[in-house]
DNA sequence: CCTCCTCTGTTGACTAGGAAACTATCGCGA
DNA sequence: TCGCGATAGTTTCCTAGTCAACAGAGGAGG
């Protein structure tokens, strides 16, 4: 009988404590690897892909180009991605994983494959079609595209 | 047939893009009211209860006694709390709305009602109470409670 | 009553990101 | 071919958290 809702009274509140907690549990699982979660959507983005400007995975991403600037120091730092220079253009230059960045990949994925079946393996089968089917539906009408990380 | 999964593969991954979109929505609704989303999930678990302490405050919003001190700093600054000292303990206090930040809660829950609905607002009912079911399966079955704000 | 351990809350160092100013280069148009 | 607006990335400043060290009470045992 309040006239001001409860926080949990909202689907977005009740997904917001659903997804924390998969991302933290995922979290936890690559800072094993040595990586962090913006990290491994980095790499997964330069996977399998020819080199890339940082300003398009910035817009794939969803993150602003400085922060993709400083992911990549960090990245080149840790040794998983290679920069090369545009030979064309001065400015710019293109994003690429490292041997070694390219070897964490599918690592990284077998911990996310993994992190998602122990997550919604609380699930029936036809309850994990059926979510995944409404966040589809949701991405959609609502014209999602990036992942951003935050 | 690739070894390796897609990013979007994963619920987890796109629960997440869903998630931060209705969170980034509500922090810009509630920003033109000059308050944060951590603020308000603070502001609403004072609502009709009695004065509590930072660190149970720390326990149900699951961030570390660290940020509610600092979160407590900030509401107070606007003048939307207030804090009691403890007779018993004079290491304790207590927080507790002040008659604005009291006016003030309606209003936010308002703007959650509204946003919730819109956002939502793309589903179905019947989808709609899917939704909240497969999300409610979901913190009961993993034993969530806290609500972190990130 | 001391002593020592525990508990409350605060603080400082650090991290990750956004916004906007900035640098260097590009390339169009007169 | 010069000048100047647009573009690619970087950098600086700010915010909002965590974690761990801390200061000041409390309280139980000898």
């Amino acid at each position: 009988m309040t006239s001001v809702s409860e926080l949990t009274d909202h689907t977005g509140f009740r997904m917001r404590m659903v997804s924390n907690a998969v991302s933290q549990a995922f979290a936890r699982k690559v800072e094993a690897e040595g990586v962090t979660v913006a990290e491994w959507v980095f790499m997964r983005a330069l996977y399998n892909t020819a080199p890339m400007p940082p300003s398009v995975l910035a817009g794939s991403m969803g993150m602003t180009r400085g922060a993709i600037s400083k992911l990549a120091d960090r990245l080149l730092e840790k040794g998983l991605i290679e920069r090369t220079d545009s030979p064309s253009d001065k400015r710019a230059h293109s994003l690429s994983l490292s041997a070694e960045g390219k070897a964490k990949v599918p690592v990284l994925a077998a911990l996310a494959d993994e992190n998602d079946a122990a997550f919604f393996g609380v699930l029936t089968p036809a309850e994990h079609r059926q979510l995944d089917h409404l966040l589809t539906v949701l991405a959609e009408r609502r014209g999602l595209r990036a992942a951003p990380v935050d």
